[in-house]
DNA sequence: ACCACATCGAACCGATCGGTACGATCCGGG
DNA sequence: CCCGGATCGTACCGATCGGTTCGATGTGGT
């Protein structure tokens, strides 16, 4: 085996199991709502163990919210593809797959959003920036293919909505949320079409 | 004077000065970012009259978010109000407005939204869901006087809309969201009228 | 077999948390 | 003028916070 030195045990493996673990805690209970004792305890790791691999508190919910962010992108991603070429079916299929995590009972918000409306500077804010980037870069890709006028114009429209419909289906649950979000997205994509 | 006897020095004005004051500090920090000694001290109010008032923390909290709310929604419908009868105007004044709160340099995304991020279980919830539940009073009312076949609907997605459009100029800070906002509910607008 | 190192568990740190208690002060209605 | 109550300021409470330290344990590479 090249490279991969590595001392004992693994502590990449280590690192990883810990920021699986925290993300649905974190998520469920707020960041503040879980301190760091609980957390070690609740992941059977100590203290020393957790503040080793991340330096802070703050670290490991960098590393955390880093995490879910690729998975929910990689999610979105998947749901897109898998429904073929078409921008119109692309879009729905954004919905449809929102749809899908609203409904579940542990679905509390987009956690990037959640986190930065309670960590004010930090780097934590920048992590919810890069998300909702990425979540306009898949948007406004499809508005392209579309062959609208305004793809990146489109995409921030689309992009409102997705974060939109999360905040009310956490907020005000009603059950069919996503289903009026994917009309109201194929309707403005149907208005950038013909304008 | 009938009724009214009160006692001294007004404790309802002592109360109401407290909840006038605390509103931006909370809403700057965050509910878990200041704490009630130092809330207690920017005031010039001490921690007997603040827990005399609220009772608790979390009391103060929900009569500031309360308040918060009902000068958000009185500060909409005059927005709305000052424009006229058309309902086309009125959608467009919503997003106008929202356009205003972005660029100023407090905002910090939609209080409620935030405190409810934090605050997992509570009556603060509640006070969201109240909160979204007048804004969607509003605009569904809009839609109904624009006489769209669904109001109800067309207001939900406006709703998500508004909420998005906040969402994204808190943590994605592009300057032109609410113009990119008014342009889409003007959009679903008239995609509901023809449709 | 040995050693470097990852990990554990628990004790410990100072700071801060939300909340309470108490004496001093001050104001207004009788 | 005087008393009831609202207020202040401060000290104090137990709990918890994020973070550090240390000895014991166990494991893997050599």
């Amino acid at each position: 085996m090249p490279v991969a030195k590595r001392s004992t045990i693994d502590p990449a493996r280590t690192r990883a199991a810990i920021v699986e673990a925290a993300g649905p805690l974190l998520y469920e209970r707020g960041i503040d709502g879980v301190g760091v004792a609980e957390l070690c305890a609740r992941l059977g790791v100590s203290k020393e163990t957790l503040y080793r691999h991340f330096g802070a508190k703050d670290g490991l919910v960098q590393a955390v919210l880093e995490a879910r962010s690729e998975r929910v992108h990689r999610w979105m991603a998947a749901a897109v593809a898998a429904v073929g070429d078409d921008p119109a079916d692309q879009l729905a299929a954004v919905f449809d797959a929102l749809g899908r995590w609203y409904r579940e009972p542990e679905f509390r918000g987009c956690a990037m959003v959640n986190a930065a409306a309670q960590h004010h500077d930090d780097p934590v804010r920048a992590v919810t920036g890069r998300h909702l980037g990425r979540y306009l870069d898949l948007l406004s890709g499809i508005a392209a293919r579309a062959g609208v006028a305004d793809p990146d114009g489109l995409g921030r429209r689309l992009l409102m909505l997705v974060e939109g419909a999360t905040v009310v289906a956490a907020h005000h649950g009603v059950a069919d949320t996503a289903v009026q979000a994917r009309e109201a997205a194929l309707a403005l994509l149907a208005a950038a079409r013909s304008g």
